[in-house]
DNA sequence: ACATTAAGTGATT
DNA sequence: AATCACTTAATGT
């Protein structure tokens, strides 16, 4: 563990901060679909990424999805930190979307770094940053962007998590997604593919211009 | 061969 | 952009 945390984060944390990060962290390797956070969890550790990715979705009180943003490595979760320092419920539910390795940080030490190691905090600061200003993007995407641009926004996202031109998720998912429904989906997939854009097949969907 | 699930399409609101 | 109704195509048993 010690090994996969110095490549990905030894550039940013003092070797004395790694240690303790090796010494009270939880590796943990999660595979496709696994639900980190649940909306109304108490959040007791938060996750640093080592690989793989995360999406952050938003529920109604229907219980139909949205998807906010993903994270990536390198990063972590934010809302995960404003839960913990305000000892509140998570508004959010996490999900991983690719296989993922990651290292559990408990609450209170994270808390204890924040004034023990400065790069720590800058860490902690700039991923707040980060994050505040992807969901900006987010909230421009839904509330100005027409149906077929944040479906191309989301196909591109989707294919930079997964490090991958082919994504495999049904036109179902997608909608559910994106919160549509899937005649839309198909649709709108389908100009895409006219305009030579993607490639659809079954379970598959492949990006050809980014 | 049959049932199930994904995807495509026209019409309507 | 959403919903309905229906068709077609792919996949599983």
């Amino acid at each position: 563990m010690l090994k996969a945390l110095t490549e990905q984060y030894g550039y940013l944390f003092e070797d004395e901060l790694l240690q303790e990060i090796n010494k009270v962290g939880i590796y943990k390797e999660l595979s496709e679909g696994t639900k980190l956070i649940e909306i109304g969890d108490y959040i007791k550790s938060m996750p640093l990424l080592i690989e793989g990715a995360i999406k952050i979705l938003r529920e109604d009180d229907k219980g139909d999805e949205l998807i906010l943003y993903f994270i990536e490595q390198g990063d972590t979760c934010a809302m995960t930190l404003s839960c913990c320092i305000g000892n509140s419920k998570s508004e959010i539910r996490a999900i991983t979307e690719t296989d993922t390795k990651l290292i559990m940080i408990p609450v209170e030490k994270m808390e204890s770094w924040l004034g023990k190691y400065k790069t720590w905090q800058q860490f902690i600061l700039q991923s707040y940053h980060d994050r505040m200003t992807e969901l900006l993007e987010a909230i421009d995407t839904i509330a100005f962007l027409k149906m077929d641009e944040r479906l191309f926004k989301y196909l591109k996202d989707k294919a930079m998590v997964n490090h991958s031109d082919v994504i495999h998720v049904t036109h179902k998912q997608i909608a559910g997604d994106l919160h549509t429904s899937r005649v839309v989906i198909s649709r709108l997939l389908k100009t895409l593919e006219i305009k030579g854009k993607i490639e659809l097949y079954r379970n598959n969907i492949k990006i050809i211009d980014l």
